[in-house]
DNA sequence: ATGATAATTATAACCATTCTAAACTGTCTT
DNA sequence: AAGACAGTTTAGAATGGTTATAATTATCAT
Protein backbone atom coordinates (compact mmCIF):
# COMPACT_ATOMS: atom_id res chain seq x y z
CA UNK A 1 0.00 0.00 0.00
CA UNK A 2 2.63 2.10 1.09
CA UNK A 3 5.42 3.39 -0.96
CA UNK A 4 8.03 1.25 -0.93
CA UNK A 5 10.63 4.13 0.26
CA UNK A 6 7.85 4.66 3.63
CA UNK A 7 9.71 1.87 5.97
CA UNK A 8 7.39 0.01 8.66
CA UNK A 9 7.95 2.08 11.36
CA UNK A 10 6.02 0.11 13.80
CA UNK A 11 8.24 -3.04 12.48
CA UNK A 12 11.36 -1.65 12.39
CA UNK A 13 11.08 -0.10 15.78
CA UNK A 14 10.29 -3.64 17.20
CA UNK A 15 12.94 -5.41 14.97
CA UNK A 16 15.42 -3.12 16.85
CA UNK A 17 14.13 -3.30 20.17
CA UNK A 18 14.69 -6.87 19.82
CA UNK A 19 18.49 -6.84 18.43
CA UNK A 20 16.99 -7.85 15.20
CA UNK A 21 18.45 -6.34 11.93
CA UNK A 22 16.19 -4.99 9.25
CA UNK A 23 17.44 -7.55 6.53
CA UNK A 24 15.85 -7.79 3.01
CA UNK A 25 14.37 -11.04 4.51
CA UNK A 26 12.15 -9.86 7.29
CA UNK A 27 11.33 -6.97 5.57
CA UNK A 28 10.24 -8.39 2.90
CA UNK A 29 7.98 -11.07 5.17
CA UNK A 30 6.89 -7.99 7.83
CA UNK A 31 5.71 -6.15 4.46
CA UNK A 32 3.63 -9.25 2.93
CA UNK A 33 2.07 -9.79 6.89
CA UNK A 34 1.50 -5.95 7.00
CA UNK A 35 -0.12 -5.97 3.16
CA UNK A 36 -2.39 -8.79 3.99
CA UNK A 37 -3.88 -7.48 6.73
CA UNK A 38 -5.64 -9.52 9.68
CA UNK A 39 -4.39 -13.24 9.12
CA UNK A 40 -3.37 -16.64 10.08
CA UNK A 41 -0.65 -18.01 8.59
CA UNK A 42 1.54 -21.28 8.37
CA UNK A 43 5.28 -21.49 7.76
CA UNK A 44 4.68 -22.92 4.70
CA UNK A 45 1.71 -20.60 3.83
CA UNK A 46 3.95 -17.97 4.27
CA UNK A 47 7.00 -18.74 2.13
CA UNK A 48 4.27 -19.28 -1.01
CA UNK A 49 2.88 -15.71 -0.20
CA UNK A 50 6.67 -14.13 -0.99
CA UNK A 51 7.09 -16.81 -3.73
CA UNK A 52 4.03 -15.60 -5.32
CA UNK A 53 5.70 -12.14 -5.54
CA UNK A 54 8.46 -13.15 -6.59
CA UNK A 55 10.83 -13.10 -3.43
CA UNK A 56 12.70 -16.41 -2.45
CA UNK A 57 13.02 -17.31 0.85
CA UNK A 58 14.30 -20.50 2.71
CA UNK A 59 11.95 -22.55 4.99
CA UNK A 60 14.76 -22.33 7.51
CA UNK A 61 14.48 -18.63 6.88
CA UNK A 62 10.87 -18.40 6.91
CA UNK A 63 10.80 -20.42 10.75
CA UNK A 64 13.31 -18.39 12.33
CA UNK A 65 11.51 -15.14 11.37
CA UNK A 66 8.06 -16.33 12.37
CA UNK A 67 9.38 -17.29 15.95
CA UNK A 68 11.34 -13.93 16.25
CA UNK A 69 8.41 -12.03 15.11
CA UNK A 70 6.66 -13.85 17.70
CA UNK A 71 9.18 -13.16 20.62
CA UNK A 72 9.16 -9.94 19.31
CA UNK A 73 5.52 -8.98 19.86
CA UNK A 74 4.65 -8.92 15.85
CA UNK A 75 3.07 -12.27 15.69
CA UNK A 76 0.94 -14.82 17.85
CA UNK A 77 1.35 -18.33 17.92
CA UNK A 78 -1.85 -19.86 17.82
CA UNK A 79 -2.00 -23.61 18.67
CA UNK A 80 -5.04 -25.91 17.74
CA UNK A 81 -3.28 -29.05 15.68
CA UNK A 82 -0.98 -31.21 16.83
CA UNK A 83 1.52 -31.27 13.89
CA UNK A 84 1.21 -27.86 12.71
CA UNK A 85 1.55 -24.17 13.76
CA UNK A 86 -0.35 -21.15 12.86
CA UNK A 87 0.68 -17.67 13.57
CA UNK A 88 -1.54 -14.53 13.86
CA UNK A 89 -1.14 -11.52 12.84
CA UNK A 90 -3.76 -10.24 15.33
CA UNK A 91 -2.03 -9.86 18.18
CA UNK A 92 -4.89 -8.11 20.49
CA UNK A 93 -6.69 -11.09 23.15
CA UNK A 94 -8.65 -12.75 21.09
CA UNK A 95 -10.08 -16.21 20.70
CA UNK A 96 -10.52 -18.72 17.44
CA UNK A 97 -13.01 -20.73 15.42
CA UNK A 98 -11.63 -24.03 13.82
CA UNK A 99 -12.86 -26.02 10.99
CA UNK A 100 -11.59 -29.09 11.28
CA UNK A 101 -12.72 -30.60 8.40
CA UNK A 102 -10.77 -27.53 6.11
CA UNK A 103 -8.39 -26.53 8.87
CA UNK A 104 -9.46 -22.81 8.68
CA UNK A 105 -8.71 -20.83 11.48
CA UNK A 106 -10.57 -17.72 12.00
CA UNK A 107 -11.23 -15.63 15.22
CA UNK A 108 -14.14 -14.77 16.79
CA UNK A 109 -15.91 -11.66 17.01
CA UNK A 110 -14.68 -10.00 19.62
CA UNK A 111 -16.94 -9.19 23.06
CA UNK A 112 -18.69 -12.66 21.85
CA UNK A 113 -17.28 -14.94 24.24
CA UNK A 114 -16.55 -13.23 27.91
CA UNK A 115 -15.21 -15.54 30.69
CA UNK A 116 -15.93 -15.22 34.69
CA UNK A 117 -12.69 -16.96 35.61
CA UNK A 118 -11.73 -17.76 39.12
CA UNK A 119 -9.34 -20.82 38.50
CA UNK A 120 -6.07 -20.51 40.86
CA UNK A 121 -3.26 -20.43 38.87
CA UNK A 122 -1.25 -23.44 39.94
CA UNK A 123 1.71 -22.82 42.91
CA UNK A 124 4.70 -21.23 41.41
CA UNK A 125 3.72 -20.44 38.45
CA UNK A 126 2.31 -17.29 36.71
CA UNK A 127 -0.59 -16.84 33.61
CA UNK A 128 1.02 -17.18 30.79
CA UNK A 129 -1.97 -16.70 28.53
CA UNK A 130 -5.49 -17.71 28.25
CA UNK A 131 -6.49 -19.64 24.97
CA UNK A 132 -9.38 -20.77 23.36
CA UNK A 133 -11.08 -22.51 20.94
CA UNK A 134 -14.15 -23.53 19.81
CA UNK A 135 -13.81 -26.59 17.40
CA UNK A 136 -16.49 -26.78 14.41
CA UNK A 137 -16.85 -29.36 11.49
CA UNK B 1 -4.35 -60.98 30.50
CA UNK B 2 -6.41 -64.03 32.22
CA UNK B 3 -9.70 -64.55 33.67
CA UNK B 4 -8.82 -63.29 37.08
CA UNK B 5 -8.81 -59.42 36.05
CA UNK B 6 -12.09 -58.23 36.82
CA UNK B 7 -13.68 -57.47 33.37
CA UNK B 8 -14.58 -53.79 32.83
CA UNK B 9 -17.53 -54.22 31.59
CA UNK B 10 -18.20 -49.94 30.69
CA UNK B 11 -15.46 -50.33 28.52
CA UNK B 12 -15.88 -53.82 27.68
CA UNK B 13 -19.42 -52.20 26.46
CA UNK B 14 -17.82 -49.24 24.74
CA UNK B 15 -15.40 -51.63 22.64
CA UNK B 16 -18.13 -53.82 21.82
CA UNK B 17 -20.30 -50.89 20.31
CA UNK B 18 -17.58 -49.15 18.31
CA UNK B 19 -16.96 -53.11 17.09
CA UNK B 20 -13.30 -53.58 18.57
CA UNK B 21 -12.65 -57.11 20.12
CA UNK B 22 -11.47 -56.38 23.51
CA UNK B 23 -8.16 -58.09 22.54
CA UNK B 24 -5.02 -58.27 25.65
CA UNK B 25 -3.82 -55.16 24.23
CA UNK B 26 -6.62 -53.48 24.46
CA UNK B 27 -7.67 -54.41 27.55
CA UNK B 28 -4.49 -53.73 29.02
CA UNK B 29 -4.00 -50.45 28.30
CA UNK B 30 -7.79 -50.05 29.37
CA UNK B 31 -7.13 -51.40 32.86
CA UNK B 32 -3.83 -49.06 33.02
CA UNK B 33 -5.90 -45.94 32.03
CA UNK B 34 -8.86 -47.14 35.01
CA UNK B 35 -6.28 -47.82 37.47
CA UNK B 36 -4.48 -45.03 37.49
CA UNK B 37 -7.68 -42.78 37.33
CA UNK B 38 -8.24 -38.83 36.02
CA UNK B 39 -4.65 -38.72 34.04
CA UNK B 40 -3.05 -36.72 30.65
CA UNK B 41 -1.04 -39.10 28.68
CA UNK B 42 0.95 -39.52 25.87
CA UNK B 43 1.75 -42.22 23.34
CA UNK B 44 4.77 -42.66 24.84
CA UNK B 45 4.05 -42.31 28.53
CA UNK B 46 1.20 -45.09 28.03
CA UNK B 47 3.75 -47.44 26.88
CA UNK B 48 6.23 -46.59 29.54
CA UNK B 49 3.69 -47.80 32.22
CA UNK B 50 2.81 -50.74 30.29
CA UNK B 51 6.20 -51.40 30.17
CA UNK B 52 6.66 -50.67 33.76
CA UNK B 53 4.27 -53.77 34.43
CA UNK B 54 5.80 -56.15 31.69
CA UNK B 55 3.46 -55.76 29.41
CA UNK B 56 5.17 -54.88 25.65
CA UNK B 57 3.29 -53.42 22.81
CA UNK B 58 4.55 -51.75 19.97
CA UNK B 59 3.98 -47.88 19.39
CA UNK B 60 1.89 -48.61 16.82
CA UNK B 61 -0.88 -50.24 18.82
CA UNK B 62 -0.65 -47.52 21.19
CA UNK B 63 -1.22 -45.06 18.79
CA UNK B 64 -4.05 -46.91 17.36
CA UNK B 65 -5.46 -48.06 20.50
CA UNK B 66 -5.29 -44.37 21.47
CA UNK B 67 -7.65 -43.09 18.71
CA UNK B 68 -9.93 -46.18 18.51
CA UNK B 69 -10.18 -45.11 22.61
CA UNK B 70 -11.01 -41.32 21.43
CA UNK B 71 -13.51 -42.49 18.98
CA UNK B 72 -15.06 -44.94 21.17
CA UNK B 73 -15.74 -41.80 23.84
CA UNK B 74 -13.05 -43.74 26.12
CA UNK B 75 -10.35 -41.00 25.89
CA UNK B 76 -10.40 -37.13 25.02
CA UNK B 77 -7.99 -35.74 23.14
CA UNK B 78 -6.25 -32.31 24.09
CA UNK B 79 -4.13 -30.69 21.93
CA UNK B 80 -1.74 -27.99 23.98
CA UNK B 81 1.37 -27.93 21.98
CA UNK B 82 2.30 -28.64 18.30
CA UNK B 83 4.01 -31.58 17.97
CA UNK B 84 2.61 -33.59 20.99
CA UNK B 85 -0.98 -35.30 21.54
CA UNK B 86 -1.94 -35.72 24.93
CA UNK B 87 -4.84 -37.79 25.45
CA UNK B 88 -7.06 -37.13 28.44
CA UNK B 89 -9.10 -40.02 30.74
CA UNK B 90 -11.61 -37.43 31.85
CA UNK B 91 -14.22 -37.34 29.37
CA UNK B 92 -16.24 -35.02 31.31
CA UNK B 93 -16.47 -31.06 29.56
CA UNK B 94 -13.22 -29.37 31.50
CA UNK B 95 -10.80 -27.19 30.52
CA UNK B 96 -7.36 -27.19 31.53
CA UNK B 97 -3.96 -25.26 32.39
CA UNK B 98 -0.84 -26.22 30.68
CA UNK B 99 2.83 -25.32 32.20
CA UNK B 100 4.90 -24.37 29.11
CA UNK B 101 8.22 -25.04 31.26
CA UNK B 102 7.06 -28.77 32.70
CA UNK B 103 4.76 -29.71 29.80
CA UNK B 104 2.50 -30.33 32.52
CA UNK B 105 -1.21 -30.61 31.62
CA UNK B 106 -3.73 -30.39 34.12
CA UNK B 107 -7.92 -30.16 34.85
CA UNK B 108 -9.29 -26.37 35.82
CA UNK B 109 -11.35 -27.36 38.61
CA UNK B 110 -14.93 -27.80 37.74
CA UNK B 111 -16.74 -24.64 37.93
CA UNK B 112 -13.92 -22.30 38.22
CA UNK B 113 -14.55 -21.24 34.79
CA UNK B 114 -17.72 -20.30 33.06
CA UNK B 115 -18.12 -18.49 29.78
CA UNK B 116 -20.61 -16.44 27.96
CA UNK B 117 -20.78 -17.49 24.25
CA UNK B 118 -22.92 -15.33 21.79
CA UNK B 119 -20.58 -16.84 18.95
CA UNK B 120 -22.18 -17.16 16.02
CA UNK B 121 -20.41 -20.33 14.70
CA UNK B 122 -19.69 -20.11 11.02
CA UNK B 123 -22.25 -20.98 7.86
CA UNK B 124 -22.26 -24.62 7.37
CA UNK B 125 -20.28 -26.01 10.61
CA UNK B 126 -21.75 -27.06 14.11
CA UNK B 127 -19.66 -27.27 17.28
CA UNK B 128 -17.18 -30.07 18.07
CA UNK B 129 -16.22 -28.94 21.03
CA UNK B 130 -14.66 -25.72 23.12
CA UNK B 131 -11.38 -25.75 24.42
CA UNK B 132 -9.57 -23.45 26.96
CA UNK B 133 -6.07 -23.72 27.69
CA UNK B 134 -5.01 -21.42 30.74
CA UNK B 135 -0.90 -21.25 29.89
CA UNK B 136 1.23 -20.67 32.96
CA UNK B 137 5.06 -20.84 33.12
C1' DA C 1 36.30 0.03 2.81
C1' DT C 2 37.37 -3.29 6.56
C1' DG C 3 36.56 -6.41 9.92
C1' DA C 4 33.38 -8.14 13.34
C1' DT C 5 29.05 -9.86 13.90
C1' DA C 6 24.64 -11.45 12.53
C1' DA C 7 21.61 -13.58 9.08
C1' DT C 8 20.51 -16.66 5.35
C1' DT C 9 20.75 -20.85 3.11
C1' DA C 10 20.79 -25.78 1.61
C1' DT C 11 20.78 -29.75 3.55
C1' DA C 12 20.77 -33.04 7.10
C1' DA C 13 18.78 -34.38 11.28
C1' DC C 14 14.89 -34.82 14.31
C1' DC C 15 10.90 -36.76 16.26
C1' DA C 16 6.12 -37.71 16.89
C1' DT C 17 3.10 -39.98 14.22
C1' DT C 18 1.30 -42.86 10.43
C1' DC C 19 1.76 -46.42 6.99
C1' DT C 20 2.84 -51.01 5.24
C1' DA C 21 3.03 -55.61 4.75
C1' DA C 22 3.69 -59.71 7.09
C1' DA C 23 2.66 -62.55 11.03
C1' DC C 24 -0.52 -63.61 14.49
C1' DT C 25 -5.05 -64.39 17.09
C1' DG C 26 -9.37 -65.93 17.84
C1' DT C 27 -13.67 -67.49 15.97
C1' DC C 28 -16.48 -69.98 12.91
C1' DT C 29 -17.15 -74.03 9.66
C1' DT C 30 -17.01 -78.30 8.36
C1' DA D 1 -9.16 -81.13 14.35
C1' DA D 2 -8.02 -78.59 10.31
C1' DG D 3 -8.94 -74.80 7.34
C1' DA D 4 -10.54 -70.38 6.32
C1' DC D 5 -11.34 -65.83 7.55
C1' DA D 6 -11.41 -61.17 9.37
C1' DG D 7 -9.55 -58.41 12.62
C1' DT D 8 -5.25 -57.25 15.22
C1' DT D 9 -0.55 -56.61 16.28
C1' DT D 10 3.96 -55.74 15.01
C1' DA D 11 8.66 -54.10 13.34
C1' DG D 12 10.35 -51.22 10.59
C1' DA D 13 9.98 -47.87 6.90
C1' DA D 14 7.97 -43.66 5.55
C1' DT D 15 6.03 -39.12 6.37
C1' DG D 16 5.87 -34.29 7.35
C1' DG D 17 6.49 -30.31 9.97
C1' DT D 18 10.10 -28.37 12.35
C1' DT D 19 14.90 -27.57 14.05
C1' DA D 20 20.00 -27.94 13.88
C1' DT D 21 24.38 -27.50 11.31
C1' DA D 22 27.95 -25.47 8.91
C1' DA D 23 29.19 -22.71 5.10
C1' DT D 24 28.19 -18.56 2.64
C1' DT D 25 26.53 -13.91 2.47
C1' DA D 26 24.80 -9.53 4.27
C1' DT D 27 24.86 -5.78 7.61
C1' DC D 28 26.83 -2.45 10.66
C1' DA D 29 30.21 0.32 13.31
C1' DT D 30 34.36 2.17 12.76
Amino acid sequence: MTSKIRPYTIVLHKLEKAGLRPTKQRLALAKILHDKGNCHITAESLQMMACAINIKISLATIYNTLHQFKDAGILKEVIVEAGRSYFDTNIEQHYHFFNQTTNQLSDIPNGAITINNSAIIPDGTSLSSIDIVIRVA
